[in-house]
DNA sequence: AATCGATGTGAGTCCGGTCTCAATCCTAGG
DNA sequence: CCTAGGATTGAGACCGGACTCACATCGATT
């Protein structure tokens, strides 16, 4: 319909060149501006490109300066909300700098993080940003830091991996919000992850993510602290789906020596722990106090609105990008400070007084 | 440490021709495994390629063969929970056949998604999948269109575009929503989206989304079928960030003649709408009834949950992948069926009868 | 008028693969 | 023993830009 059906191949700086009557040296530098080329040239060759549409491949382009323009994000899972705001944060910043990004998913499985990174090694990123699904198993990390390739790391740190990592400080954030619950009188407190396991929790065992571990290190700290210990029972770890949290916090409420409060480690979960106190006809903050990680919106919609654990996620993938740019630009020093990265703990309506906590008080006094 | 420095310059075929001591040609055979190749040579290359680490240029190979195995998705904002279920769905679909995906964000902006298109064409992809901001201005989309390349819509259809197009049918869930509203006894039901528009608006206008365009038309004809018509002084377009849907909010439940429901036009929306109806000290269903679109988790946690528009947001990613895969495999025809792609109203606890709707029967009858 | 440095310009190489084509090997049929 | 035809193999073109290098131009110097 329009005019010249633009089937098939498409154009190159040599069709330029031959409408502008000129070399394909000279198109090539009007075209990518750069070395010398006289006005009457360059206005030939613009609008023979224009009256051509040529556009670039950039590909080629690519292929012969060595830079894709690309950085390649490895995340666990952009449908949580968590990493859809980092993403948010990273592509932001990458566009930015002129930088596209190439998004994979690898549902927090090995398997998939280790062909991610190669595939995108293959198609020569010109650095990576990933979230690892394994603290331990860093092997193809390692790989890409010896290949050369920048590398930069979200969410979680890699064991003997020294790699620049965003993320924030697990450990004190963890360690306040067990504080805070237990000076609300909590004894019992429950912690829901979804780290994979082999066997039940152990205290000091070795996990997958070092932001579980840093987590479950402040818990026991903040007990120590007080001259308790950490009620190891209600550690729950391989929560996975929704059935599989819902079992686990009934689980956690039932019986005598039930749980009092429940940190859920992330939004995902928190939304089946809810749903399961309130299915079991409990009531947060009376029978339940809760604090999940992760600051979303809707969290101020709940009755009572949740007490979380607020991360600067959208930051962190700012950081994390503009890092990685960094990086790849050149100065490997420079500015390494950023803002700090820190969590906060929110509080909202979700977190109160176990129910026995005013009797046990006074017959302690 | 480890051994080979690998600094620099990769391994390339040639590389690994003379380790193992043949043509270049026949490493390139062995490693991408096609032509004739014998046994002997084959493993000699294997073994050097092997050992010094090579890794194929997917970018060179691109260049040659036409393909990248990449797939270019450009959508609103993946922070939307509604982008990251899609997503979801085109990545994994994506994987399953060997694509690749780069995700491009446009915060809705057309002149960003024009870019955006633009830098995928250079880049070589495969195809795309857009969820285009504008169903009006769709000149750019036509381009990719005429320039060959493999296209498929999300969400939203191009006006004058005859491409597949993956979304559900807003008009009809939207007609049936209402209608339901309108049985619960509403008369004065408000709808509230982000599509940007000039002035107020006017019945019938052109919108720049087809999917709002098609929900109001529903709103429209229910009211119509019922002898009614529409409370246009209800429609709010322009939503932009929290603050604003608050106001409009606040500005619809005030006066003698408030809004008794609202519809709203997506889950982020909804999520200030809410706030703003807690505020104001009002409540759910009691005062205001509400139905949002997309049936995201945290709805069945607030009070009451929310009665929502469910739409098969990640089959829709799923269909669209599909589709745009087969396109770029090969046969146009084929199966064009799949599965429906239908919304469904979800009625959980957030529409009720409106407070006055005894005394206006009574007084009917 | 001869010289010099600053442009302009075209031919051709290179990036790292794929692929064509002609030459060489090998083996079975005659 | 000779030969046709398939299996192997190497040389080199090619994809589409970027970039090197040698050469041509030209106004300005002295």
């Amino acid at each position: 319909m329009s005019s010249e059906g633009s089937r098939r191949r498409d154009v190159t700086v040599a069709d330029v060149a031959k409408a502008a009557q000129v070399s394909k040296a000279q198109a090539a530098r009007a075209l990518g501006n750069y070395g010398a080329v006289s006005e009457d040239v360059r206005e030939r060759v613009l609008a023979a490109a224009e009256g051509l549409g040529y556009r670039p491949n950039e590909l080629a382009r690519s292929m012969n300066t060595g830079k894709s323009n690309t950085i390649g994000v490895v995340v666990g899972d952009i449908e949580n909300p968590h990493f859809g705001l980092a993403t948010r944060g990273i592509t932001d910043t990458a566009k930015k700098s002129g930088y596209n990004v190439i998004l994979i998913n690898t549902d927090e499985e090995r398997a998939a993080e280790v062909d991610a990174v190669q595939v995108l090694l293959d198609k020569r990123v010109d650095g990576l940003i990933v979230a690892p699904a394994s603290s331990v198993e860093t092997a193809h990390l390692k790989e890409v830091r010896d290949s050369g390739r920048p590398l930069v790391l979200l969410d979680r740190a890699a064991e003997g991996l020294d790699v620049e990592t965003f993320a924030v400080d697990m450990g004190t954030i963890s360690y306040e919000s067990t504080k805070y619950l237990i000076e609300a009188g909590h004894r019992r407190i429950a912690f829901v992850s979804t780290v994979r396991t082999e066997g039940p929790y152990v205290a000091g065992m070795p996990l997958d993510s070092s932001q579980i571990s840093d987590r479950l290190e402040g818990i026991r700290r903040a007990f120590e602290d007080e001259g308790l210990s950490q009620p190891m029972d209600l550690v729950r770890l391989n929560a996975g789906d929704a059935d599989s949290i819902m079992r686990i916090t009934r689980d956690l409420l039932k019986g005598p020596d039930a749980a009092t409060a429940i940190i859920a480690s992330d939004g995902l979960i928190a939304l089946s722990v809810v749903e399961a106190i309130q299915e079991s006809g409990l009531s947060i903050p009376s029978d339940v106090s809760l604090i999940m990680y992760d600051d979303f919106a809707w969290t101020r919609l709940t009755t009572p609105p949740l007490t979380v654990i607020a991360q600067p996620v959208y930051d962190m993938g700012m950081a994390a990008a503009t890092a990685l740019i960094r990086q790849i630009e050149g100065r490997k020093s420079s500015s390494p400070a950023g803002p700090p990265l820190e969590a906060r703990l929110v509080r909202r309506g979700s977190v109160g007084s176990p129910k026995d906590v005013g009797v046990l008080s006074q017959a302690g006094s």
